[in-house]
DNA sequence: TTCCTTGCAAATCGTTTGCATAATG
DNA sequence: CATTATGCAAACGATTTGCAAGGAA
């Protein structure tokens, strides 16, 4: 039950929190592996798995069938481009009110709630206009 | 590509309009199978996904490692129990406008968005009041 | 020396797919 | 007859887990 350290764990915390966007547990292996050639994929997953159940690290589930990691525990939103698949940050104002309209009238108790927003991002958009097609990342 | 009619697919699609909850795979398939033994798996599978790509039904991702389906298409929001893992149908008002909030000083487009609510359900509010400890159904 | 953590590999789980056969239009 | 759909089983991809060995407190 008591936690040890782990220089493995350090290494993948650090990774994350080194990136702007949201990298699977495969990315976060292969980067950290450069590092830490040893390293297994089942400690990366052992890890990323105990830090989100730690609150350290959000587990986000986007919809492409494939869970993303995110250092960034503070409440925000993200986006989620159906072109090229990229997770990102999204800085808005709090949008928490729709919890209130969503218990209206409902018999339980509603806790929180999981937003994500589609579309094309602006990368994505600027490339159709040029005429490419690159492949969508959503099932 | 012309579609052909299918016994399978139309008890599939039956079993799920009668359903008010939000069935996975293997619950339309143990029930389906009731009245059409020989079905397969992967035929439940096969139809509920061309039925999605139609758009006859939604594919629901709660949160829980598994999809749930919804013969309901008309737009309207969930609640998902982090208690039982029941997912429930929300009546509320239009929220549309938090894909506004979202977009405002984003430079991508905002297409469309998935929300999920999660809480306590009705029934389990009344039975942990009365001590019971059911297990938990999201990862 | 206790027991948490790792690496490795095998196992699991939900879902998809290849193939030969059956059913539909 | 041309094709789509099915049943079955094997294949898949992401994630989890058992186990013996390694490392932290």
């Amino acid at each position: 039950m008591a936690l040890k350290h782990s220089a493995q764990r350090d290494k993948i915390m650090a990774f994350l929190m080194g990136r702007k966007d949201h990298p699977t547990a495969d990315v976060v292996y292969m980067n950290v592996r450069k590092e830490y050639p040893n390293i297994s994929l089942g400690t990366v997953y052992r890890n990323l798995t105990l830090l989100a159940n730690m609150g350290e690290i959000m587990r986000l589930r986007v919809g492409d069938g494939v869970d993303h990691f995110d250092a960034d525990t503070s409440p925000h939103y993200h986006f989620v481009c159906t072109e090229c698949g990229s997770v990102i940050d999204l800085e808005m104002e709090n949008i928490d009110t729709i919890q209130d309209i969503a218990g209206a009238g409902f018999d339980g108790k509603i806790a929180g709630h999981v937003t994500y927003f589609y579309g094309i991002c602006g990368d994505c958009s600027k490339e159709s206009a040029s005429g490419q097609k690159p492949e969508t990342a959503l099932q």
